[in-house]
RNA sequence: GGCCCGGUAGUUCAGUUGGUUAGAACGCUAGCCUGUCACGCUAGAGGUCGACGGUUCGAGUCCGUUCCGGGUCGCCA
């Protein structure tokens, strides 16, 4: 063996007398004087080596790579490491070889890289990824994606490959585009999805879809939302509805997230939350269902109230349980909240002490029997809080789960020993664009709006609802999906409504709607994002932590610069000028 | 683009009301140590307090501008 006989995870006490060869890095040295130790540490895990002969080590600092032969050990029993599998082994080393110098100057501890600075890591990204932690989360996710693979193909859906060089959609998120050497002034554009693409497989009659589907989009990052470029468990069957489609999310992501966590999964089937509903009692389209508070409407009771700050508005309410005993810092800090991060003029709010006697600035306002009524109407007990949100009707309901959230994770009533998927069902087809007035599509242009063609005929458009869905983990979106809209017919009404005119698609979409003219099954699909699925999966709250070389926040690969300039000459070559 | 938080030793951080020579831990260097495993002990080196400007007798600390990083809103059909 050149290097090694064996790796630093895997030796045991089996292997006890055998002479051996180990290669790793230097993970620490602790230096005894007349007996040294080294923990060397490669991908399987670490070893320890023992250096009687100091000569052997001269110049070797930690992170360098060495190969040592030796002898297998077993330690003394006192001297067992339990801490590490190979802990009751130790290598005598009797030849040390330097693979690889490393300078003794590094700019963070291997072992703590976690706690870094985030441009740092990245700008040494390969020092990171040595740090065990980090480095198991991007063999977790290659574990999880090998996974995924197989639970698809066993479900029947075929793997297939989209182009990566495509063209501009004149809809959705920025994309980022290409220069065309060979077509002047013509431009390529990298895939925010392979939408398009595969509704044309389902025209081609593939049936059954997937793809771990690289999607590039030229937006600003978020902490769950990578900049430029990620990765979606992309799939699509024909002659299936929603609940086909719900059925396959359901067996494959319990499937991984009970065979990658320990964790409670919430079983199929996953809830299925109407999006109006969601937004009423969560204040949201990803409720976080760990959280236990809920949002009521309280619109008509305030009705015949008179509180100037809640007058012709709507009102909602959260009660927090075991919070009336809460200090008065509590509900300072509740108050700053509101009113500093979230720009609310007030945050009001009722206890209810021992007797049910109610305590706020708001109980002053309201009749014994009006008092009673809200006790009755919420079934409110004692030690509960009441807290009043009330805004504009586009501001309430958003604000009023913001401020679910922040209680429940003040109160510390999240479990977060728990996965809890949701569908939120039934999305608006249209909305209002509110700067310039006019209807447009809400999401996904392709779906099927619900009710078809008669609906689009005969309903008030902001009524239409689409087969259009997202499934929801623990208040991440996961993804979207929807029902699509395979007849070119309902197709042109649906677009017509969005001020689209059929020249209009015939050139920005003339490829699905000409495919369409010759026979598309319906079909549905989905495209969890693998990303948040590992993110979620090995517990980390950035999807920087599982992503092997990620850009930074501003959209910067720190390691390869880029982005970066390039030549004249290769500006002229696409044709480019840089003003 | 808006808002919030941060920037002090290689790293992670502390630094009180503006006041003497800016500290700690880890790391690094040197020395000691034969059973540690985050070894221990002793000594040492290491700083443009992000930058610029202002207030002041005096600024890491206060003010303004700006750069950088993270979060968030917008955005992400």
């Amino acid at each position: 063996m050149l290097y090694r006989t064996h790796n630093c995870g895997e030796l045991r006490l089996d292997h006890v007398d055998q002479t051996v060869k180990l290669a790793g890095w230097v993970d620490t040295v602790r230096d005894h004087g007349g007996v040294i130790f080294i923990d060397l540490r490669d991908h399987y895990g670490t070893a320890q080596v023992v250096i009687n002969d100091e000569a052997l080590i001269r110049g070797i600092s930690r992170e360098c790579v060495i190969s040592v032969g030796g002898v297998l050990r077993m330690r003394a029993p006192e001297t067992v490491n339990a801490k590490i599998p190979t802990g009751e082994v130790e290598l005598k080393a009797e030849s040390v070889e330097l693979l690889g110098r490393a300078v003794n100057r590094l700019p963070f501890e291997i072992g703590e890289s976690d706690q870094t600075r985030e441009d740092l890591r990245l700008k040494y990204r390969f020092l990171d990824l040595r740090n065990p932690k980090v480095h198991q989360n991007i063999v977790t996710r290659a574990r999880i994606t090998k996974y995924l693979r197989e639970k698809m193909d066993e479900l029947g859906f075929v793997e297939i490959q989209t182009p990566i060089l495509t063209s501009s959609s004149p809809e959705g998120a920025r994309d980022y585009l290409v220069p065309s050497r060979k077509h002047h002034g013509m431009f390529y554009a990298l895939p925010q999805a392979p939408q398009q693409f595969k509704q044309l497989l389902m025209t081609a009659g593939f049936d059954k879809y997937y793809q771990i589907a690289p999607c590039f989009r030229d937006e600003d990052a978020r902490a769950d939302r990578s900049p430029g470029e990620f990765y979606q468990l992309d799939f699509e069957m024909a002659f299936a509805g929603q609940e086909d489609v719900f059925a396959v999310a359901e067996n494959v992501l319990y499937g991984a997230f009970t065979e990658f966590s320990n964790k409670r999964v919430s079983p199929a089937p996953f809830r299925r939350i109407a999006f109006a509903e969601s937004m009423l009692t969560y204040g949201t389209d990803k409720p976080d269902l760990r959280n236990p508070l809920l949002i009521r409407d309280l619109t008509g009771f305030f009705a015949d109230v008179d509180f100037a700050p809640f007058r012709g508005k709507p009102v909602r309410g959260v009660a927090a349980p075991d919070c009336a005993g809460q200090p008065k810092s509590f509900f300072e800090k509740m108050l700053a909240f509101a009113t500093e991060e979230l720009g609310m003029k007030g945050l009001g709010y009722i206890s209810i002490l021992a007797g049910m006697e109610l305590k706020g600035p708001i109980v002053k306002f309201l009749s014994p029997e009006k008092q009673q009524e809200l006790i009755a109407l919420l079934g409110l007990k004692e030690n509960d809080t009441l807290f009043f949100i009330s805004d504009e009707p586009k501001l309430a309901d958003s604000l009023a789960g913001r401020i679910r959230t922040e209680l429940g994770r003040r109160l510390n009533l999240i479990d977060t020993d728990a996965f809890e998927f949701c569908f939120i069902t039934d999305f608006p087809m249209y909305g209002i664009n509110e700067e310039t007035g006019e209807t447009e599509f809400t999401h996904n242009p392709f779906s099927m709006p619900q009710g078809g063609m008669q609906a689009l005929e005969t309903m008030n458009p902001l009524e239409i609802k689409a087969y259009q869905y997202d499934i929801v983990c623990n208040g991440v979106e996961l993804s979207s999906g929807a029902v699509r809209n395979h007849r070119p017919d309902v197709m042109l009404k649906a677009f017509k409504i969005a001020g689209y005119t059929q020249a209009d698609i015939e050139s920005k979409f003339s490829a699905l709607y000409n495919a369409f003219q010759y026979g598309a099954p319906p079909h549905a699909g989905m495209a969890p994002g693998l990303d948040r699925i590992v993110m979620l999966l090995t517990g980390q709250d950035s999807i920087r932590e599982v992503v092997a070389f990620p850009m930074n926040s501003a959209a910067q690969d720190l390691l390869l610069g880029a982005p970066g300039t390039v030549t004249e000459r290769q500006l002229r070559e696409v044709h480019i000028k840089i003003r």
